[in-house]
DNA sequence: CAGGTGAGTTCAATAAAGCAACCCTCAAGA
DNA sequence: TCTTGAGGGTTGCTTTATTGAACTCACCTG
């Protein structure tokens, strides 16, 4: 198949897609937070087929989103848990959770329900702003380059425009 | 290869990523939110193969995420837009861009930076709890069975174990 | 020592991604 | 009239990823 890397993308989007992107990733991310450890139980879980969980965990090792920890010698045995890029994907991963909850409903309701222990309260994921607190939305987000703004694959058409002006 | 249907998960997380989970979509979104709405623009921005684009926007437009406008006659001609849950997309896909940001940082900075129009501030994205609107963490969150809650295909070990109620 | 467990690896079959070339409709220019 | 060009795809072929199932290997338990 021979998958397009977005490696080479001048775009936060696309570097996080060549991490976390894959197919099964974003689920892997889940069961591992939800205290899957084991490589049979994930794969369990799942259904994914082993080799593929193979690949996948030593992807998200090699990127530094989950650690490999040995829990015994002999035999050699290890758990996956999240380090703390991977901890903070999770609450992106409940927001697309909620995303889907409103735009693909399962009959029978939401599967899951999110409670915030520091306030106590069931509650939705929202995506605000750092600055002021608000929820923020498409309409309101201006983007501007950045320091690290180029031309390039996934850029291309983009950098064009903003040269001219447009958009 | 016949890849593995998400739909039947019960989890949300896998019922956005059968919409907007392909190699792809995510960025296809991305171009059409920053204003390109032609094909050929969004073809030649990405570098996509343009069968593959005519898959991925078919996709995108039976699911209810993007609009496909006609904006002449004779020649038919089209533009693609965003539709309300293709916009509610948008500021998870900031999410996902500001953990880009801070964990597969690209030379150079940023290449993007966000500005909320309501408060005029740069801003970072974050996700926050809707009830008392703070920041949430991995850590802070606890997910507990909801209604549409069942064991299957994704979650069959976790079913179990919130039975006996471990975890 | 038979059977089980954890953590993979190997292999064949098949479906998707990629690339390039082609097609169709119409408009405008020479 | 003939050609060129833009927009928006389709067709065909090759390469690669995914699947599913079987197999391995090292150890533990009864």
């Amino acid at each position: 198949m021979q998958r397009t890397s977005f490696a080479e993308m001048h775009c936060s989007i696309g570097q996080s897609l060549e991490r976390v992107g894959e197919w099964w990733t974003p689920l892997i991310v889940r069961d591992i937070h939800l205290g899957l450890h084991r490589f049979d139980d994930i794969a369990e879980n799942l259904g994914i087929s082993r080799n593929l969980l193979t690949r996948r965990l030593g992807a998200l090792v090699t990127d530094g989103i989950v650690e490999r920890r040995a829990y015994q010698e002999r035999p050699p045995r290890h758990e996956y848990h999240l380090s703390e890029s991977g901890r903070e994907l999770v609450p992106v991963l409940m927001a697309l959770m909620a995303w889907g909850d409103k735009w693909a409903t399962l009959e029978g309701g939401p599967p899951v329900r999110l409670v915030h222990q520091t306030c106590g309260t069931e509650f939705t994921p929202r995506v605000c702003c750092s600055a002021c607190g608000e929820p923020v939305t498409s309409a309101d987000v201006t983007a501007l380059p950045g320091p690290g703004a180029a031309s390039g694959p996934g850029t291309r058409v983009l950098a064009r425009r903003s040269a001219i002006g447009d958009h």
